[in-house]
DNA sequence: GCAATTCCGTACTATATAGTATCATTTTAT
DNA sequence: ATAAAATGATACTATATAGTACGGAATTGC
C-alpha cells in the first residue's frame, strides 16, 4: 500500500472516530458538519471529499460502531465449558456490554433514528443482536440433545435468558435515568443463571 | 366556563393532537411548526399564542401522551381475582398495549430524545412503566403474604414477568423490524404465564 | 349593535447549517 | 526538482425553519 493510500486510510478512521463521538452525544440533528470538521482539526472541504454527505458520514460511523459492538460479544460463548459457569459467564459479559455507554449511545442513536433510517436498525439487528441471539440458541440447542437441559424449543430459551439481562436496567438506561434508579437494585449474573436453571434445568446434574 | 374559554381548551386540544401527531411520526427535528399550522388548519401565530416555544409544544405533548399511557395499562391488574388468570391477563393486556403503534412511537421519541431532554425520559419512566411496576410488586407482594408464590423478594418477581413480556419483540419494534422477524415467534401470554409459575409458583395450589 | 378578543393568512426577519468554491500550503510520487 | 494530489482556512451560496408583525375577518361578551 503506497503512503498516499495509508494516510487516506488514516485521515478517514480520524474523520470517522471525531464524528461517531459526536453523534453519539449530539445525536444526529445535533451534530453539524462545521463541528465535526473543527474538532477534527481539519477543514469542511476535506470532510466532503471522503463522505459525500452528512447522511453517508452517518451510516459509516453507524457501521463501524455495529461491528464494534458485535466483535466484542461474539466471542463470549464457549460451547466447551461447563454449562452452569458459561451461562452465568454469559449474563456477565452481556450485561457489561449492553450497560456502557457506548452501546447505550449506540442504541439510542438507531432507535432515535428509526423512523428517518429504517435500514440501520435491521441492519444494526441482524449483525449485533441477531448474531448474539443465533449463538446463543446454537448453544443451548446442543446442550438439549446432551441431556443438560429440558427438551424444550431453545430459541426460546434464548431470549428469555436474554430477556433477564436487558431486564428493566436497560429500559431505564435508555431513558436516561440512573441504572439504580430507585426502588431498583439490577439483579446479579448469578441470580439470573439460578433462575433460567430453575426454568430450564434438568433435575439431576447441573 | 365562558364560551371564550371553552373554545380556547378545545382549540389547545387540537394543536395538542395535530403536534402529536407530528411528532410521534416525524420525531421532533423531522417536525416543523408551519407543518403543524397547516396541518392545523390554522396558522402560525395562534400556534405561538398557545405555546411560547417548540420545545414547549413538544413538552406538552408528551405529557399528553404520558398520561393516555399510564391510564390504559393502571386499571389492568386486579387483587381480588384468582391468581393466573389475573397474571396472564396482565401479560395479555400489558403485551398488547406496549406494542401498540402509539406506545412504540412515544417510547422511540424518549429514547430519542433522551439526549437532548432527559427530564421527559425520567418524567415518563416515573408515571409509566414505574407505577405499572409498583403496582404489579404490591400485588405480588399479596399473593406471597397469602401463601399463593414462593417468598422471594416481589420487586424481583415483577420486573422478571415485564422482562419477559417485554422479551425481544419490543427491542425488534424499537428498531423498526417486523414484530415477526425471523427466526421470532413472540411467545403467548399463557406461555409467560407457565414459565412465571415455574419460577415462583408454590407445589400445592396453583 | 358595539367593543374586545381571537383567529387566519401572509409576508417578513433572523439564524443556523448543509454544501460549494477558491487559493495557498503541505505532502507524496517519479 | 517538479508535477500531482491532498489538506486547511476562509469565504461564500442556498435553503430551511423558528419566531414576529400586522391587517382584515370572524366570534364572543355586554
Amino acid at each position: 500500500m503506497s503512503k498516499r493510500e495509508e494516510r487516506r486510510g488514516e485521515r478517514r478512521a480520524a474523520i470517522l472516530e471525531t464524528a461517531s463521538q459526536f453523534f453519539m452525544e449530539q445525536g444526529f440533528a445535533g451534530t453539524t458538519m462545521s463541528a465535526v470538521a473543527a474538532g477534527l482539526g481539519g477543514s469542511k472541504g476535506t470532510l466532503w471529499s471522503y463522505f459525500s454527505s452528512k447522511e453517508d458520514l452517518f451510516a459509516a460511523c453507524i457501521e463501524g460502531k455495529i461491528e464494534a459492538f458485535r466483535a466484542e460479544l461474539v466471542s463470549v460463548l464457549d460451547p466447551g465449558a461447563p454449562l452452569r459457569p458459561a451461562i452465568e459467564g454469559f449474563c456477565r459479559s452481556f450485561m457489561a456490554k449492553i450497560r456502557e455507554p457506548n452501546s447505550i449511545a449506540l442504541y439510542r442513536l438507531l432507535v432515535g433514528q428509526s423512523m428517518r433510517a429504517p435500514e440501520a436498525g435491521r441492519i444494526f439487528f441482524e449483525r449485533g443482536p441477531g448474531v448474539i441471539e443465533a449463538l446463543l440458541t446454537a448453544f443451548l440447542r446442543g446442550q438439549v440433545e446432551a441431556g443438560r437441559l429440558r427438551d424444550e424449543p431453545p430459541l426460546e430459551m434464548a431470549q428469555v435468558l436474554i430477556s433477564l439481562c436487558n431486564g428493566i436496567s436497560h429500559q431505564r438506561l435508555l431513558l436516561g435515568l440512573a441504572p439504580d434508579h430507585a426502588p431498583y437494585k439490577p439483579p446479579a449474573p448469578k441470580r439470573i443463571t439460578e433462575l433460567f436453571f430453575r426454568l430450564y434445568g434438568v433435575a439431576e446434574a447441573t
